[in-house]
DNA sequence: GGCGATTTTGACAATCGTTCTCACTTTGAG
DNA sequence: CTCAAAGTGAGAACGATTGTCAAAATCGCC
């Protein structure tokens, strides 16, 4: 019965898969969905979070959560890494830290918890917005 | 210089803090808002919101989101650190790791990123409840 | 201690993202 | 092609959070 995130495939979960591929930051549901339609790509929103959340569940998409709670999406390979977003104009770089993961688990390790998973993200500026403000 | 966030010292905010201070674990301010209610100290819930907001921007509570995007609070020391969570029982430890913090600048600078924050939450299953499952 | 200006509070409405409902459409198998 | 199951879409429902505004509390000052 866990395997039974298998969704029949159809022409809108294909889209909103295709256009989390073309993105290459982290994007809200709410603006999957106007961006669909803007192509001309007539789809529900509910039909986006539904696709959105069997994506998430098969792995092939990762979800965070904004500071405002709003639940954000990218197409990401599945091997484990971080995100480094810039917190102005949300460009997004995969980053990997093998020492991270190491260093997480030994601690957890050492409280006694086992079946240790971690979140981490880095937000900055990048060197585009940081030349741009003032 | 940010001392613009001083509020008035009342006795609702006062209660908010303190019932924090006895909250081991991160808990929602609708779940503080109903215990203080039970405590039969009457306040606002709108007024617990503002009380944790001013907190967090004066960095005596610490913020973050659970899963299904509802915002969680927790009194916190003021110098950097992380949380090593149960994800069974919600028992929270503070860690550090100061390895962690120096690759997170590094590789942000490296990709050009500057004034880099980061959040890093370690989840797991304590001994305790390792024990007890199954 | 009392006064006035200013801030905080609290009840409720408004907002916003997300999920649910249910009738209709599409898919896949025979 | 035909049927049954699964997916879709529009809008209602929901829950957390924020905004509004009159009433109450606080601080500085006399």
């Amino acid at each position: 019965m866990s395997g039974s995130s298998t969704r029949r495939p159809t022409r809108q979960q294909a889209a909103v898969a295709a256009l989390l591929e073309r993105s290459s930051d982290f994007t809200s549901a709410q603006t999957l969905h106007a961006r669909l339609r803007e192509s001309g790509d007539p789809i529900g929103l509910a039909t986006v979070y539904r696709a959105l959340q069997s994506m998430v569940e098969a792995g092939t998409v990762d979800v965070l959560r904004t500071d405002d709670g709003e639940a954000v999406y990218r197409a990401c390979s599945t091997h484990h890494h971080h995100h480094l977003v810039c917190r102005s104009c949300g460009r997004t770089v995969e980053v990997e830290g093998p020492a991270v993961e190491s260093w997480a688990d030994r601690v957890a390790g050492e409280h006694g918890f086992s079946d240790v998973t971690h979140t981490l993200e880095i937000f900055g500026t990048c060197a585009a917005c940081a030349t741009t403000s003032t």
